[in-house]
RNA sequence: GGGUCAUUAGCUCAAUGGUAGAGCAGUUGCCUCUUAAGCAAUUGGUUGAUGGUUCGAGUCCAUCAUGACCCA
């Protein structure tokens, strides 16, 4: 796994000959600028009907970089972002200096041409090369174009060249862009403003996650990356913002797989007066008009299986999933030592777990969780493990709280917020005490989040949606890393 | 955290414990021709790291590093 490093290799030597030989010869192979004319898919509209063998007088400057080169750069292929020109370079069109330093140019390096438009008569459009310019030399040799790069650990530390090799990598990536910008259009068309909030934080809360620690030196003062943006989301609505949102990074000390990276993106959204029914209806309405504008149908195809985001997705009571699936009304179930029963009996593990809530949790995630394969909404969960949730407004032990499920992993979660600041607070002291009892995922006891809500918060509807798991559902990606311009990689030793 | 597998030339891959190889890339020459890479010749290695077993280790053993897959 050296494979890039900068190392003195035979073939990187090679190409700083030609660089120097270039240099001899006057050639600046580091320029500033070049003026193109056309993208390679402008051309490839502009000239779609000019038939095979059919040569124009039109000149045009195309840039990109060299990937490919047939008959000693008689003929080479150059790549900008929209794709491929073929380029020719006939003796008879450029000056022998030109043709001779064709031969100073490796696969990788940046190139402008000018020419004229033909189309050979094999039918490849192509731009017959009166002058060109170096406009980069590359250093590093490219891997193989047919046999491609195909070494995962190699393509995720070196992105960049995976990105060169595999289009669909970019592709991947262009799509998650794409996927944020319309979600961001559809929340400001809807009057929300997006806000962001501290990533440094003196407690870290809103989620069940271990926190990344670092620390200030100015104030010789440990701070926490946030691990949720729900609780200073929530201060702006008590604030007075009745609709804001994050697209924003969040951190947690977790280990790594194909579904988890430390860094992640999540949206968080919340909007004054409205509730966890409503808020299904918008995340849907959401999600839907995402998956069309990236895929161009809600129908998608996950890892062999159909997806269908399209509306109405499936609403389900945790109880009623539960019940569906093993048989089992939680409803019945009296007490903590009676849910470890049922438990037990469900060969469920509940090791760590300190609530009748946190085991019929796990019951879900054991039995149900993995059968959820159309988007699907389980609603109303315990309220042991929802501290920022209100209470039902009707079903006891359960709160107004929503998870979104897709190929058996959950995508969102949403609730009607709670903002009753004296159940908050005993909800908070509850999670602090499992905190202090060594369950490292409790939240902490946010005072001044509380003491906010003294002051008033609004009914409000708040939801987080994975924007990576999402786009790995709208781009089938198998790893997370897919959809990550630069997911987290171990770095490896530097003693060499 | 546990198990399995992987790591050999720039890339993709071979090699019963017995001389480290191929294709492509690279280089040189020839050729104004093409869609897998024109033809010919040719260079290129601390086999992930450190120990061990052995007359002899890419191969067997141990430890470590990085990663992939599965499991919790």
């Amino acid at each position: 796994m050296t494979v890039l490093d900068i190392e003195e290799t035979r073939l990187r030597a090679e190409r700083l000959r030609k660089l120097q030989e270039l240099k001899e010869q006057g050639i600046n192979p580091y320029p500033y600028k070049f003026e193109r004319t056309h993208t390679a898919e402008q051309l490839k509209n502009l000239y779609k009907d000019l038939p095979a063998g059919e040569e124009t007088k039109d000149e045009v400057k195309v840039v990109g970089r060299v990937l490919n080169e047939r008959n000693t750069w008689m003929f080479a292929d150059i790549y900008d972002e929209t794709g491929k020109i073929q380029i020719f370079c006939h003796k008879e069109s450029l000056p022998e200096a030109d043709l001779k330093r064709l031969r100073l140019l490796d696969k990788g390096d940046f190139i402008g041409a000018t020419g004229t438009i033909r189309r050979t008569k094999q039918g490849e459009l192509s731009v017959r090369v009166t002058s060109y310019e170096v406009l980069c030399k590359s250093l590093q040799p490219l891997p193989d174009s047919w046999e491609g790069f195909k070494d995962v650990e190699a393509r995720y530390r070196h992105r960049y060249v995976d990105m060169i090799m595999n289009p669909s990598v970019r592709d991947t990536i262009r799509k998650r862009s794409i996927a944020v910008r319309t979600m961001r259009e559809f929340l400001d068309s809807r009057g929300f403003l997006e806000i962001e909030t501290p990533c440094l934080q003196v407690e870290a809360g809103g989620a069940d996650a271990r926190p990344f620690i670092t620390h200030h030196n100015a104030l010789d003062l440990d701070l926490f990356l946030r691990i949720a943006t729900e609780l200073h989301l929530k201060r702006l609505i008590i604030g007075g913002f009745e609709r804001v949102y994050e697209i924003g990074r969040i951190f947690r000390n977790e280990g790594i797989s194909t579904k988890h990276n430390p860094e992640f993106t999540m949206l968080e959204l919340y909007q004054a007066y409205g509730d966890y029914h409503q808020l299904m209806d918008f995340t849907e309405e959401m999600l839907v008009n995402v998956a069309e504008k990236v895929t161009g149908s809600g129908n998608l195809t996950y890892q062999g299986s159909e997806i269908d985001f399209k509306r109405p997705f499936v609403r389900l009571s945790m109880r009623d999933a539960i019940l569906k699936e093993t048989g089992i009304d939680v409803d019945s179930i009296s007490d903590f030592a009676a849910a470890k029963e049922v438990a037990k009996k469900l060969a469920v593990e509940t090791k760590d777990l300190d609530s009748r809530g946190a085991v019929i949790n796990a019951i879900f995630e054991d039995k149900v969780e993995h059968t959820l394969m159309q988007p699907t909404f389980i609603m109303d969960y315990p309220v042991e493990i929802s501290p920022l949730t209100k209470m039902h407004r009707e079903k006891p032990g359960v709160v107004e709280r929503f998870e979104l499920f897709v190929f058996g992993r959950e995508l969102g979660n949403g609730y009607s917020e709670l903002t009753d600041p004296q159940d908050q607070r005993a909800r908070l002291e509850d999670q602090a005490r499992k905190k202090a009892a060594g369950n490292e995922e409790a939240q902490p006891l946010d005072l001044d989040f509380i003491l906010a809500m003294e002051y008033g918060m609004p009914p409000t509807m708040g939801v987080g949606i994975g924007i990576d798991r999402l786009v790995m559902y709208l781009t089938d990606s198998a790893s997370i890393r897919d959809v990550i311009a630069f997911p987290t990689m171990k770095p490896l030793p530097r003693d060499n």
